[in-house]
DNA sequence: GGCCGTCTATCGCAATTCCGCAAAACATGA
DNA sequence: TCATGTTTTGCGGAATTGCGATAGACGGCC
């Protein structure tokens, strides 16, 4: 019988899969990642991540069964390119998610996503070096662009859908046989050959996307919101106002309402009392019963009525925060 | 002298016509309508229902001398269509009954009705395939879209008070001789034909209403009366306090105290107590003085007191709770 | 039985948010 | 430059919410 090296296949084991029933805890168990996401709506979440890791490059798909926001960005100096799946609603920095569409995300930059329900993403996460060996070996090295924080590139339909199937398989393949990739370097760095050709032969393709009228629109709209959102969660105590945050953003109130709606479907304050519901339960869940106590993490985020937030913290997450508070062990 | 066939009209005569002065027993006799009524003044009840059957359908009258609430759904399969009388003053679903206005409900879903006195509602309730087959024979079959839920529609004012009056004279003339649609299975038929016709030229004609922001209010209020109502029907003997029907609803105390006085027009508490004082009503005449008392169906209903549930029952039905399970031999 | 303290429901009031509307400002293309 | 369609803004009314005053019910105690 054959023994996996337990040093690396426990550790890191190239294929992993996790659901997320949890927003608060996306960043668990994930190093190169960075994700904050809040959930829009009240259901019960069923998001999945499936990482696929060849090399030093990877493969990452995201599902969710929700709306959600979430502000990601890649570390460890990983490049970052994503493809849609052909049922993917959203928006990424306030623009519209079409077919077509690939994401190329320099390293640290923060990508601010609004998916709806349904929502499929595959992303390749890879090193710089990769790429530049890759096409100086083919002669070609001077090809290749490193993108400028988040970019939105443009190819044909086909195309995409191409380079987004090609990473379906792999997931489907890896999450139905989790050992072939698990235990085979040569598996492994096939995979990720095959990748960088994938990639490299549409990212040749690809032209940058001329935003219209609508989408900057759109854009600056999510720049409102984002600013008003760095406000907000800059005031962790204060009560929430709509006047502050339109003096801080620099728009009118209409304006920042109207932003909101559009963005992520709910009006300013709404969506606001969701994120600091969100950030109390992060709070709940790192510490411990003998720590801290609920008001006191409800206090430090504005909730001054233990009431009002107990029911909204329920309606949210669909428990009480004592409960999330005592549940750990 | 004729005598009809009494195996048919004592069983199921075309004409049937029902004065309902107790809300208790709206349900009595009648299988394809499920009916939750509840006074919301304490005059003694005189309303009326006339129903008469052509086929597979039927053409419903209901009228009240004052303010109800019911829950209204239609079942065996039928789909119903309402037209209102133009002094019909009340809301369905929390949208207030207006001139033009019809309802389309697919079987088994519900209405909730606010009614208010001098109350005129005209219902027709017949088979999906009859309009299907009907449409058919017209070579029109495309044109009939079925009813998801309870639906709201607009036609003209004109055209919404022919369909009413059509079934107005329809109900009159069987009231004043019923024997000419229980004896005449051709009276019967065309009446049938005529009122398909009738229905779906109107229907034709029918826009889907479009709330505005004040209706959206009402519908929001009605569904949070309707959540707070389940709830405490779920809790069946405990206690009531508004603060549990807040956490369960999900909205501040305010809030709920204007839905239920919007809606209502009564406080919350007001309008429980009476929702209960129906349901123990309903248990009273459902069995025997022998197998219960009084005070057993009280207490199951969160009347601790019996000397304030006596005057409340008294005040609300205009007779003793002891006087009600007597009465019934 | 009557009185008082406590608890709860109800309601008015005020502060705030939310939203429809339409005018003003702006961008775009002929 | 103008005409046209979009975006921003302001305004006013409606809706929501919290707070506090009041009243009424309940329970205990004299």
């Amino acid at each position: 019988m054959k023994i996996p090296n337990p040093g690396f296949t426990l550790v890191q084991p190239a294929v992993t899969v996790e659901d997320i029933n949890d927003p608060a805890t996306v960043n668990a168990g994930i190093e190169m990642l960075d994700q904050d996401a809040v959930k829009l709506q009240s259901q019960p979440l069923r998001a999945r991540r499936v990482i696929v890791r060849l090399g030093a490059a990877m493969v990452v798909l995201h599902t969710s069964n929700l709306r959600l926001r979430t502000r990601t960005s890649v570390h460890q100096g990983l490049l970052a390119y994503v493809a849609f799946g052909p049922q993917a609603r959203g928006t990424v920095n306030g623009l519209p998610v079409r077919p077509g569409m690939l994401l190329a995300a320099a390293p640290d930059s923060e990508a601010r996503f609004v998916v709806d329900a349904g929502w499929e993403a595959m992303a390749f996460l890879l090193p710089p070096e990769d790429i530049r060996t890759h096409l100086a070996v083919r002669q070609r090295d001077r090809e290749f662009r490193m993108p400028q924080g988040v970019e939105t590139l443009q190819v044909s339909e086909v195309r995409a859908r191409q380079l987004f199937d090609w990473g379906k398989r792999l997931v489907d393949t890896a999450v139905l046989d989790p050992a072939l990739f698990n235990e085979s370097e040569a598996e492994r760095s096939a995979a990720q050959v095959e990748l960088l050709e994938t990639l490299l032969a549409t990212l040749d393709m690809a032209d940058d996307f001329e935003p219209g009228r609508s989408d900057r629109t759109r854009q600056s709209q999510s720049l409102i919101v984002k600013a008003a959102e760095d406000h907000a969660l800059s005031q962790t105590g204060a009560t929430l106002y709509v006047t502050d945050l339109c003096k801080a953003v620099g728009v009118s109130e209409r304006t920042l309402e109207y932003a909101f709606k559009e963005v992520m479907g709910l009006t300013p304050v709404a969506y606001l009392i969701r994120l600091r519901l969100h950030r109390v339960r992060q709070a709940l869940l790192a510490t411990t019963p003998e720590s801290t106590t609920v008001s006191a993490a409800a206090l430090c985020w504005g909730f001054w009525h233990f009431g009002e937030f107990s029911r909204a913290y329920k309606d949210c997450f669909g428990e009480l925060p004592s409960d999330t508070l005592l549940r750990k062990p």
